[in-house]
Parts: structure tokens; sequence; C-alpha cells
DNA sequence: GGTTCATTCATACGTTCGTTTCAATCGAAC
DNA sequence: GTTCGATTGAAACGAACGTATGAATGAACC
């Protein structure tokens, strides 16, 4: 709390709007606004505003895959053979860990991830390095040797749904304020529902074809 | 195939178009170009570009609804208590259902979809009516009676999946051209794919707390 | 004290956007 | 043939956008 620099600064309120708004709803007047800083600043510490949805980009997506990097391998550590259980834990449940600070217990940053996956714009989609190819290629061979008899594609499909419901479910909440369904659930619950419900859904036998 | 009329052809330029750059990331007039029409018929036929999109959500939405509806009426005629396997296969298989001339197997329905819901702009959410929120209702509670034993809330948050898992696998495939992971899936598979992977998940015994 | 370098500031540029305006056009009714 | 309502056309408006520019600032170092 004491001075914080320019460059985090923009960064948070950055982060803060294009989880709210999205990309191409935020202007980048409105970062400097929020972050008190001058319009010209994000030129000068990025270089551009698709640069600085990378660099913010970067900061939420890093943490979240050394955590899903670190469970496989404390896994991969104790047996060759973890259960379903265990990798749908060890894969989802960084993705559920807001540790960022000012973080409403991690739904602000499903929001932006959510918000940068989905978002058509190109330069949503420049930041992925090959880290996330890595760590998702990893988790793919443990899910394969734990679902013997589970085509690729098929295992591709079941682990694009774990990113589906982990991702959109405090969205659709967000979003959708309707009284009818959809009410907005707090707390940490949400992180044992997913589990429960992709455990199920991954440990799912083959669809015969 | 004879003369289109302008504002069918500005609903189906507007659709292709939402559905492949989002709301904010497509123009009135890249809308009008594509349909062959005036910039100025997007006001005329619709009053704005916000209506436009409340026009092409309604016209996607509708016909989902509507075999939602049907098919849960046609499971309630045969028996009180339909299985989980038919409940997901009535709310889920709509969804897989590109019944549009043009669109390519549903997929860019599903795109469309996905990007209204995920899209922050207000304008992207005006749209619902209360139908959506009746068949909805209707599913949640043919659900519970299927599911004892599970509490409203994680039973919104399992309904939540369903719609998490159909709308989004789509997108990101089309988005994530990598070939590491999350290769496209075409064809009838990725709905039986989903259908299996929501029933396991769906008949999850309750998350004990 | 003067120099240097990184940073911040106010401001402007050129573009694109959604919307509006008003004249032109067309077919049908009288 | 004229009138009239509906539709289309070309053009323009004001606002907001991302970005670039050059001067001001301020601390660090000689």
């Amino acid at each position: 709390m004491a001075q914080p620099d320019t460059r985090t600064q923009i960064l948070d309120a950055a982060e803060h709007l294009f989880a709210e708004r999205g990309y191409r709803g935020t202007s980048v007047r409105a970062v400097t606004d929020l972050a008190g800083a001058n319009l010209a600043a994000v030129g000068y510490h990025f270089g551009s505003k698709a640069e600085l949805l990378a660099a913010v980009a970067r900061r939420v997506i890093e943490p979240i895959n050394a955590a899903q990097c670190a469970g496989l391998d404390r896994l991969l550590a104790r047996t060759p053979d973890p259960s379903v259980t265990e990798l749908v834990e060890a894969f989802a449940g960084p993705l559920f860990d807001g540790t960022r600070a000012g973080d409403e217990g991690g739904a602000r940053t499903s929001r932006l991830i959510v918000t940068i996956l989905s978002d058509p714009a190109e330069e949503a989609r420049s930041w992925t390095g090959p880290d996330e190819d890595t760590v998702r290629e990893r988790y793919l061979a443990a899910f394969a040797r734990a679902l013997p008899g589970l085509s690729p594609e098929e295992l591709r499909f079941r682990m694009r749904g774990i990113l589906a419901v982990t991702a959109i479910d405090r969205v659709e909440v967000y979003q959708q304020p309707s009284p009818a369904c959809l009410t907005p659930v707090a707390g940490e619950s949400t992180r044992h529902w997913a589990i429960t419900f992709l455990t199920a859904a991954m440990s799912a036998p083959p669809t015969r074809t």
C-alpha cells in the first residue's frame, strides 16, 4: 500500500475493466482514469492497448499454469497413475483460486479469463505462450492413462468441457441477475460442485459410436 | 432464393458477423456491406444496432426454446418422471441443432449464442424474454424430481454447466487453432459426446457438505 | 549547480463509429 | 397520370477511439 508504481496500477485497472466490460468495451482512457494515470502512460509502459491486454493476461494466467503444473508433479511423484478425481482437482482447482488481492474470491479472475477466451478480437489471442499448451498436453496424457478406451478426440472434448465449466459459470451469474434462474452462488461451494460435476463427467464411459 | 427482402438480408449478415466478430467487433457498416444494403437501412428497419442484435438473438433463440419446450412436453406426456439422460438430451439437444440454412452444422449458431451470452455489452442482454426463464424453470423442476437429494443451488450450478459445455466447446475450437490441443471436431459426434459427458455430470451424487 | 534519463503531462491527429438527415426511388391505389 | 406511403440512397454529424508528439517534471549522479 506504499506508493504503487504507475505500471502496476494500470495493470490492476485494466484487469478490472477488461474483466467487467471486455477488451473492446474498455477504452484506454477508462483504464488510465481508473488507474489515476495519464492517457499516454499506456503507450509508454506497454506500447499499445493490445500489448496491455497481453500483459494482463500473462499476469493472470501464469500463476494458474504454474499451480496446475505443480499439482500434476505432486500427483505423479506419488503414483504414475493418478485417479480421475485427483487429476480433475489438480487441473480445475487452480482455476478457482483467485489469489490476487482485491479479487472477489476468484470471480473477477474467472470473468477475465472467459472474457479473454471468448473475445473474438484477434488481440485477445496473441498472448498465449507454449506453457499453456505444455501443461494441457501433460494433463491430456495423464487423463488418457486414467481413462483407457476413450478416443483422443473425445478426451479432448472432455478437457474442453472442464475449461467451459470452470470458466463460464461465474460469468453467466455475473451477467444474468434474473431471479428466476442462475442466481449468484458465492463462496467455496462452487469449487466443490465443479469438482463433483467434472469428475463424474470425465469418468463417463466412452460414447459408443 | 427469390428476392430476399432487405430486412432478412441484414439479419443474416448480422447473425454471421456477430457470431464471428462479436457485437462490439461488428460495425453497422460491415453488416450493411455484407447484406448489400445501405447503411441507413439498419436504422430504418431496426432502429439501432442494439435492436438489431436483439432481433438476431430472438430469431436464433426462439426455435431452440420451442424445441426444448416441445421435447419436455413429449417426455412428460409419456412419464411423469423422465430419466436424467432423457432430460439432458431434450434440453441440450436443440442447442446443437443448427437448423438455419447456411449454418455450418450449428457451429455458427453456437458461436453466436456464446458471443451474445459472454458479451459484456449491456445491449447483448436486453433481448431475453420470459420464455427462456420459463423453459429453464420447467427443466429445473424436472431435474429436481429426477435428482432427489440435490440442493437447489447445486442443481442450478449443474444446469449452468450444461449451458457452458454446449455453448463454449465450439467457440474455443473456433478461436484456438493451436495444433497442440483443442483441434476442431466436426460432425455429429460432438452432440453425442456432450450428451454422454453431461448425463454423467448431472447424475453425479450430491456434493457432501 | 548542472546534466541526464526516465517518467508524466496536456494536447492533437486521423480514423472509425452509430446515428441522422433529406432527397430520390418505387409500386400500388385512386 | 397523379398521389402517397414505404423504402432506399448518398452524405454528413458529433462523439469516442487508439496512438503519437513534444514539452514539463523530478530524482539521481557527476
